[in-house]
This record gives C-alpha cells, structure tokens and sequence, in this order.
RNA sequence: CGGGGUGUAGCGCAGCCCGGUAGCGCGCGUCGUUCGGGACGACGAGGCCGUGGGUUCGAAUCCCGCCACCCCGACCA
C-alpha cells in the first residue's frame, strides 16, 4: 500500500482504492459507475445506519418509503431543482424487453406515454405525497426519513465518494412555520455532527453554504466539513431549509389556528455511504483501516498462538472465559482460532481491516497468566494480566475512541491556516492544502474566479463564525468575516 | 463529450519493435515441515492473448474496424 503520509495526489488515490479493496470494504462492479460494498464495508455501514437511525427517532422522526421511479413532469415543477438535477438522471423509457433476430432488444411497442426519472433525490415524489397527508395545522410537523438509493448519472466514480448509484438517508418534513423549519434543518444538522464526532471520530465544521453552492431549490444549506488526510475537504451531510419552495410547486396548503390558508415550510437532509469514504480517508494509515470502537462490527478478535493441539485446547479453555466476560461488558469480540494461517498474516490480516483490539495469547501467557494486547490506533503492544482483562479492555476501547477523534482534530488544526494576501493563499494551497481561512466579498462572481484560478471552493461560512474586519484576498474589497476555503472531494 | 493510456491465468505484469504456436510473481490445490508480526519445500491445476476482419505457410506479435476499462479535463453528495 502507498504512504498516506507522504503521499502525492495520485498516491492518496492509490493508497485509497488499494485500501478500500484490500480491506474489503467495496469494488467497482461490472455497471458502469456503480459500486459493489462487499460483506464488511457493509457491516460497517450497518452499523454507522443504525447509530443514525436511532438519533433520527430520538429527535421524534418515523421511517416511510417512497417509489424509486419519478414522472418526469413531477421535475419540471420546481424551476431550480430540475436546473440543478436533470443533467444526469437516469430515464426509464420502456417497460418490456422482447426476442428478436439480433437476441433481446427493447421492445418498442412498450414505450411509456410518459418517462419515468430515477430518482436522484426524493424531494419531488415526497412533496406530490405530502400534499395529500397536510391540510390542517394539526397534521404538522410532518417528520419522516427514508432509507434509499438514488441514481446520479456521474461522469467520473470514485468508490465511496461518487458513484452512478449511492446508498443514503434523505429526511423531508413539513412544518407550520418559517422558524420551525429552520430550527429543524439546524437541529438535524446538529445530530449530523453529534454523529460525525462522536461515533465517527470525525470532527466536522457546521456552516452553510454559499449561494453557489446551495442545493437546488433551497434557501438555506447548513454541511458539515471534514478534513482528508490528503489536506482536501469532504462533504460529509447537508440539512436544506427549502422554504415553501417545494410545498408551492406541488401545492401542499395548510389551515393554521386562525383558519388562514399558508403553505407549509419545509427542510430536506441526508447523509449517504459517503461517510465510509471519510471513515477511510480521516483515519487509515499505511498498515490499513481504523475503525473507532463504537462503530466497528468487530471490536476485538483473539488470535491464539500454538503448534501442538494440546496448546490450542488449552488457550481455548481461558479465551472462552475472557469472551464470555467480554460479551457481558457489551463487546463484540471473535475468536480466530483458524488453523487455514499462521498468527502473523491474520495479525496483518485484522490490521487492515481496522479491528481496534487484537488479543494474543500463547503458551508464555499460559504460563506467566497473562495477555497480549494490541491497540489498532498507535499500534502499541502491552503484556497485560490475565486478571482484570476485560476490564482494561473496556477501557481501551473508549481511550481508543478519544485518541482517534483527538488524532484528527489534531491533524485539522495543524492543517488550518489563515490567508490574507493572494498570494499567501495560493501558496497555502499549493504547499500544504487544508482548510484556509480568508476573507471574501462576498459576491458568487468572486468566488467562482477564486475556483477557476485555484480549484478550492468555499467549503463553508461556519456557524459562530467571528466578525473580523478584512480584504477580500481576491479583489480586496471589504469584508466582514472569514470564510472556510479548500479543494475538496 | 474532448486529451492520453491499457486489454495476455483469479490478481499484478512480461512477451509485441524484429511473426514460429505463451511465460513470471502473487494467489489457488495436495503432501510434509512450520506457527510470539504477512512461513518454506516438493508436486500440481489453471489461458480461443478483449472482439471482428485482413496480410501471411504461420499472428498475442503486423494492418483496419469495433468493444470494454483506466487516467487527466468538463459535471457533481
């Protein structure tokens, strides 16, 4: 595998997709642009998925689903969302296939009176169901999540990062007024970071986006940021406040206390399988993977060491005791007992797949009463008694979790910078990437020269962003704040 | 859709310039020795050389077409 630290660009990318094979987590299939997560990438996201799932029911959220396909007249309601969607959908035409001299073909007798969208979001097809569930201020909040794929017909794929199809979750509610839908877009882009920090060990910055970035048809987009490795930034989740932008286009009224007629407010948010390229890019090193412990399927593995069959029944008697002991404190443990390879290579083996403890024990610790045990993070090795072992393992696994989190945070804030001339900031960019703090105008025509000549974006206007006096780095005209600048994913 | 590149064993590649009927490493199978950081030896299995046509006594190799994939741009969570 490539250096991650030393790398260049082209050996971040090799070292990525080296990792994310080897550890086996995704390949590319055999569908252009489409992406295959293999059993344990999956069982990560599986886990990640749950976390979520449980925060959006804390936050009072209900599941639903809706269809995959969308008509397509339902697109050209809302003028700014089928602006920024329709250039790469995909479109179902026809609805039967037929045998014929040169094999299967479409059959053309089966075309539709009207195409059908794949969705590449569910806004549309949402909003057109609302319409029938709202009338009264009694129905509101409308709070629902769905867990689905949706197709975006992409150029250029990457696994995890941008695939022709992607796994997500995308939140819609509707709610009686403007406040209450901004405190809900907030509120979800505060669980989004709440998730990121403390499952992930990601730390992200909350901001919105600037107009340019803004997703389509909304009035608001809150993201959180997060810095790769590579010095580049990552979108890791977005919550919209869309206005009454989408309840207008698809007419979705609402009778408030005073019997007035409004349309509803509405919010929009979604992570996707995104994350598990995060997860790869924040915190994997040259030997593999890391996983945080609270959102690794496998926590520790136990990896015996013997040569004769009497040495293996004899570890395996006081392993079932450390499992059994494990299991009670809530840990998710395995015990490799395989005889197919040797301790090295499934030492080398659970690295890469980024398991946070690795337990061995051999006829020493027979002996002496004793374990070894071994962190994923910094790769330490520790002797450790027999005794009171899955208390300290307990225990390691939550210093892993901090350490991981307290490693990137590290790592972001050695990699922020601040840029007050134009040239300050190219050189940045050029030399060590990052996040960039500078000052900007304020205009999108500013912004997009700043893109054109450099390739960074503004990532985000953070939140509790200090007022600060400055010049615009670009044009120099005045400026009353900083904002985030980066390339990004 | 523009610019570049690659298609040969499950994976990574050599062979192509200079045509003579396919090879290396890893992996895989069996047996034995090993086993505290990716073991070693012996034997073995596995390929219409992307595809269609042409040149030739003979094509992985030369020529023409097609297809697929990868990288760099434009598009993007």
């Amino acid at each position: 595998m490539a250096n991650v630290l030393t790398s260049k660009e082209e050996d971040y990318s090799q070292w990525y997709n080296d990792l994310t094979r080897e550890a086996g987590l995704a390949e590319h299939s055999a569908v252009r642009g489409c992406m295959v997560i293999k059993p344990y990438g999956y069982s990560i996201w599986e886990k990640m998925q749950g976390a979520l799932d449980q925060m959006f029911k804390d936050t009072g959220h209900s599941n639903a689903y809706f269809p995959l396909f969308i008509p397509k007249s339902f697109f050209a309601k809302e003028a700014s969302h089928v602006e920024g969607f329709a250039k790469e959908c995909a479109v179902v035409t026809h609805y039967r296939l037929k045998d014929s001299e040169d094999g299967i073909i479409v059959d053309p007798d089966a075309k539709l009176e009207e195409e059908l969208i794949v969705r590449p979001t569910s806004e549309t097809i949402i909003w057109n169901t609302y319409r029938g569930w709202i009338q009264s201020y009694r129905d509101l909040p409308v709070l629902v999540n769905q867990w689905a794929n949706v197709v975006r017909w992409e150029m250029r794929t990457r696994l995890f990062l941008r695939t022709a199809e992607f796994l997500w979750q995308e939140g819609h509610t509707a709610h009686a007024t403007r406040d209450e839908a901004v405190r809900e877009a907030e509120k979800m882009l505060d669980v989004y970071a709440d998730f990121a920090e403390n499952w992930m060990a990601l730390p992200v910055l909350k901001g919105v986006k600037t107009p340019n970035e803004r997703f389509a048809g909304a009035l608001e987009t809150y993201c959180i940021e997060a810095l790769m490795q590579d010095g580049k930034a990552l979108q890791a989740g977005t919550s919209h406040f869309l206005g009454q932008n989408f309840a207008k286009a698809f007419d979705v009224k609402f009778t408030d206390r005073d019997g007035k007629l409004d349309h509803v407010w509405a919010t929009s948010w979604g992570v996707s399988t995104r994350l598990m390229g995060a997860l790869i890019m924040a915190h994997g090193d040259d030997h593999g993977l890391v996983v945080p412990p609270k959102i690794a399927p496998l926590q520790v593995v136990i990896v015996p060491i013997y040569k004769k069959s009497e040495e293996l029944d004899a570890i395996s008697e006081v392993v079932e005791k450390i499992m059994n002991d494990l299991k009670k404190r809530g840990v998710s443990v395995k015990y490799d007992d395989s005889d197919k390879q040797r301790p090295g290579f499934k030492f080398a083996e659970y690295e890469l797949k980024g398991i946070p403890v690795r337990m061995a024990i051999g006829p020493r610790d027979l002996e002496k009463g004793t374990v070894e045990v071994a962190r994923r993070d910094t790769r330490e090795k520790m002797t450790i008694s027999m005794e009171g072992a899955s208390q300290y393992v307990v225990e390691l696994l939550d210093e892993i979790q901090q350490n991981i989190f307290r490693k990137a945070s590290d790592f972001r804030k050695a990699n922020t910078h601040q840029a007050d001339t134009w040239d300050e900031f190219c050189q940045l960019l050029e030399e060590k990437g990052g996040f960039i703090m500078a000052h900007w105008d304020g205009t999108p025509e500013t912004e997009q020269q700043i893109k054109e000549k450099t390739k960074a974006t503004i990532r985000c206007i953070p939140l509790d962003n200090p007022e600060e006096n400055g010049k615009c780095i670009l044009t120099g005209k005045p400026s009353g704040q900083r904002v985030v600048f980066a390339k990004a994913y």
